[in-house]
DNA sequence: TACATTTGTAACATATTTTATTACAGTATG
DNA sequence: CATACTGTAATAAAATATGTTACAAATGTA
């Protein structure tokens, strides 16, 4: 399974460029995808660390981007959620003796580094603007 | 999380290919990947039910490669493993009364679409041969 | 000032998915 | 006929993701 929260943010980011002058609550964010509120703020708090929206509190408070939607990719959304592209490794690790053992998780980093690349070279070229535009 | 069925089933098919001759037991793959032989099993199973490998069962059994290496392409071996690429999507039903959350999948999925076809068109070019080769 | 509303965050609970284990019937080998 | 395998089901454990509750702190407004 891969978490949400790429899918998360990026309804988030939508969400905020469509309005643009409001502060929108994490309540009502939470409404439109169906989500508990708390987990809406936890990633509202990533994109602040990452000095893309900025919240208000108190009555009235609520978040609003603050970039430029036009200058910000998904190749850096999908890099503020922690995500990478990749077909994941086993779990264990694997024994130091046999030869593929020994290599393996080494090889298949080269390939999903290669993966990222593609898929980063792809999601650079399209802005939250761009994607926004297609609401 | 992405289950490692991916970097399982090619730990696999890599063994297999290293020892086209044998026929290789549940037990002694999984002593190479640290894995439960059972796990290794039901990948094998997979990999029949794609006549990509053959099994022996009984005494002195186990499974051989079924086809030529140098033809069995990353992609097929990707897409036997029932995955795709895409960085998820929200749990739950977003809110149909409201436009973003109306079409926020159906715009997910649009772009997950042209990311598998990037990544498909690079795992095509790989065959398992030259991905053993590395070993 | 007092109240209502909202963020921020921690702690905890539940659900889901993945991985592991156990068990055993069936099959081939020698 | 004993041994060493596969095949598969049932169950358990572990890991991860999501949801809930609670409440302090901030801020607008009556």
């Amino acid at each position: 399974m891969l978490s949400g929260k790429f899918a998360i943010t990026i309804h988030i980011l939508t969400l905020l460029n469509k309005f643009p002058n409001d502060y929108l609550s994490s309540e009502y964010i939470a409404g439109s995808m169906n989500l508990n509120p708390v987990l809406v703020r936890k990633e509202i708090a990533n994109l602040k660390a990452h000095h893309i929206v900025e919240s208000k509190e108190g009555k009235n408070g609520g978040t609003k981007l603050s970039v430029d939607a036009a200058k910000l990719t998904l190749k850096e959304i999908f890099e503020m959620t922690f995500e990478t592209i990749g077909l994941g490794y086993a779990k264990n690790q694997p024994n130091p003796d046999c030869p593929v053992g020994k290599k393996i998780n080494q090889n298949l980093d080269a390939l999903y580094k290669e993966m990222n690349q593609k898929v980063n070279a792809q999601l650079e070229k399209i802005s939250l603007e761009d994607f926004s535009n297609q609401f």
